[in-house]
DNA sequence: TTTCTTAGTGTCAATAAGACACTAAGATAT
DNA sequence: ATATCTTAGTGTCTTATTGACACTAAGAAA
């Protein structure tokens, strides 16, 4: 069990990290399953007081994922009173997740920042537990076990926040792996709307977008057509993201 | 010089409103005076541990404006560890901004919840300063005052995010009176945005909304054709807000 | 009654979005 | 080898949206 060292943490403020992966045509959510019994958590924690809320989000999913320079971004902060819940606490403390000598920690008013991330599943290995989990799994989002307190209500905040920022911005290069097809793109894009969009208008589109390079290869072995594969031009598309995609006014 | 009953507040948590008001072709920001000197702060307030954060932040502008049912909206959460400083602090308590008891709950590190308000400019009579200030003043967002610690980055956020906002949901109900021509919406319109918009092709897109009634009445007494007076149908404000304007996919 | 100022309206052109069908190419089964 | 299956890749037409632009209407003031 890890040390919890409370004179170095910010009272009161913890993070939740919202990890999209996108696998088998599926949008996957990376989630921690606590010791001892079927509950299940965002991967998270709290705030040193010496360290940026960003920083520690960073650090709390290169802990989970071996990964640095995760693409992340703050969505919303949830600050509910009803977030406070000491009968969960104490089953905590029985159910030996976390030792009893964490309980007053834990058992504070929480106000926690949402973040979502956005990385490519593949390069996560073998995400690792934290000393209050046994286990880190990707898992779908339309098929979630049994989420501890708010969690899945932050997801699905992360997840719809996901949903509009495809309005404004390209989503993609932080998604899948550096090559991809046109077909694998609209995939994701299909996914994480949960919409199905026509062919040929998602490749006028996001081709009018400027941001996809063709490489003149093929994705090969596969039982048709070998389709092209791209690259995002990175500085097109952080120019987009930037710029944003639709003017509006 | 008020109370600060800390054992009933939130650690390292605090709020600040960006409260936004539109009058005579401006956009302005309720800012608050700090006593004996020449600095500014947003309004704000840090968080009783029994209360959400959205109810604080609520109670923290009524306190300043009298008005309940503030349209209110969190944008960003601040917590960069530049965000204290405590060379700042001592100047608070040398200046008597705050008494000195005050100082080792103002030198915690915080992390700052942002939410900015829309209101009616001329229902706020007589803005009111709290414990900390000497006066409170609508300041155009053009020509600002020196401002407190990072309180001019929340605001330049917080107008960063009006303006997306435009470009996804209608503004105006809380920020115009009842009754209102569209030149006037169109003003708060280029106003926050910071360019003209052509006048025909204006009306025609905020009438293609379905958000506004007429009145058949107009607004005398200018020195011009009278205007038609208009109303905001809320129900389809309401909807229109929720579902959002642009499509996008 | 003239002048000044802003309100209110319509059309055309360009662009963007939505609907839709066929051919191409690779793998596999016969 | 040939047929079959499956997905890749492409183009056009229609409709909706956007942007550019000029005149008439009405009230107040000179």
């Amino acid at each position: 069990m890890a040390n919890l060292n409370t004179d170095l943490l910010t009272p009161s403020v913890a993070i939740d990290c919202v990890v999209f992966g996108f696998h088998e045509n599926e949008l996957k959510v990376l989630l921690l399953k606590l010791k001892n019994i079927d509950l299940w958590a965002l991967p998270g924690g709290f705030v040193h007081k010496h360290v940026d809320i960003e920083t520690e989000a960073h650090n709390a999913l290169e802990l989970r994922t071996g990964l640095d320079n995760i693409f992340l971004k703050q969505f919303h902060t949830f600050g509910s009173i009803e977030r406070n819940d000491t009968d969960h606490n104490k089953m905590l403390v029985e159910k030996k997740v976390i030792p009893e000598e964490w309980f007053p920690w834990f058992n504070q008013r929480f106000i926690s920042i949402g973040f979502y991330a956005l990385v490519e599943y593949s390069q996560v290995k073998e995400p690792i537990p934290g000393p209050i989990s046994e286990a880190c799994e990707w898992c779908s989002v339309n098929d979630l076990p049994p989420l501890m307190l708010d969690h899945e209500h932050i997801l699905t905040v992360a997840h719809e926040t996901l949903k509009k920022e495809l309005n404004n911005q390209p989503i993609g290069l932080n998604l899948l792996p550096k090559r991809f097809t046109i077909p694998e793109l609209q995939s994701l894009y299909e996914t994480i709307l949960g919409k199905k969009l026509d062919r040929r208008n998602f490749r006028r589109k996001v081709m009018s977008f400027g941001i996809l390079v063709c490489t003149n290869e093929r994705r090969t072995g596969v039982a048709h057509k070998a389709p092209l594969l791209y690259e995002f031009d990175e500085a097109s598309y952080i120019k987009a993201n930037e710029a944003g995609l639709s003017s509006g006014w």
